[in-house]
DNA sequence: ATCCCGAGGG
DNA sequence: CCCTCTGGAT
């Protein structure tokens, strides 16, 4: 089996799953979720999300929400007045331009304020089940840890270089088991090397620290 | 390149 | 204490 192949079958096996964390009702609720999660796990997330929806249920509702309101319900969080900012004004942008609904392509997301293109990938592959890798931090690491990529590459590239690496159809299912190996296995400090499943693959154990 | 920013882990 | 967490705007 080579390489690209050996890598997707041990992920494939480790998260047979593939699905996002991130806890989410519709459309609306995906978008502010993954706004939400910059620099922050999904955990705190999905901490914080219900009692948000449930307060502001509706598009509608984050427009007539004062910002200190929707700031107090997600300050645990961090980066929360930026957040919050973001997220009023993207709910207006929606309603004014947009019909309330959230649009599936991406110049449309991007033009969003606090929506840049890792965030507009995760809702064109987990909403509107586009073939997509969204590159975080996560990708980025297992990425250039396992040769993917070269150190200094933007996101953007590591994108470029994945999705040339890999066959399309297993981009969106690559992206979710990338992050739950960065996040739980290959993690940024502390790497348990010796046990992984793609030490065979990977040139971290020869260069690390 | 810097700022935003709280929570959790080591 | 220091580092990191599903980034984006300036």
């Amino acid at each position: 089996m080579g390489r690209i192949a050996g890598i997707l079958n041990r992920l494939e096996g480790l998260y047979p799953e593939a699905a996002t964390t991130l806890a989410h009702k519709d459309a609306f609720e995906l978008l502010v979720a993954v706004m939400l999660s910059a620099q922050t796990t999904d955990e705190s997330v999905n901490r914080v999300t219900p009692a948000l929806f449930r307060d502001f249920p509706t598009v509608e509702a984050f427009c007539d929400a004062p910002l200190a309101e929707i700031e107090k319900r997600i300050r645990s969080i961090g980066l929360y007045r930026n957040k919050a900012r973001h997220i009023k004004e993207t709910a207006r942008i929606l309603s004014t331009r947009f019909g309330g609904n959230v649009p599936a392509d991406q110049k449309d997301l991007e033009s969003l304020p606090g929506v840049g293109r890792k965030t507009a990938n995760v809702v064109l592959s987990v909403w509107f089940k586009e073939h997509r890798i969204a590159v975080d931090t996560h990708v980025a690491r297992v990425a250039k840890r396992l040769r993917l990529a070269d150190w200094e590459d933007s996101a953007l590239i590591v994108e470029k270089r994945l999705m040339a690496a890999f066959p399309e159809e297993s981009w969106s299912t690559l992206h979710h088991r990338m992050i739950h190996f960065g996040r739980y296995r290959c993690t940024a400090r502390r790497p348990e090397c010796d046990a992984c499943i793609l030490k065979e693959f990977c040139r971290y154990p020869d260069i690390r620290p």
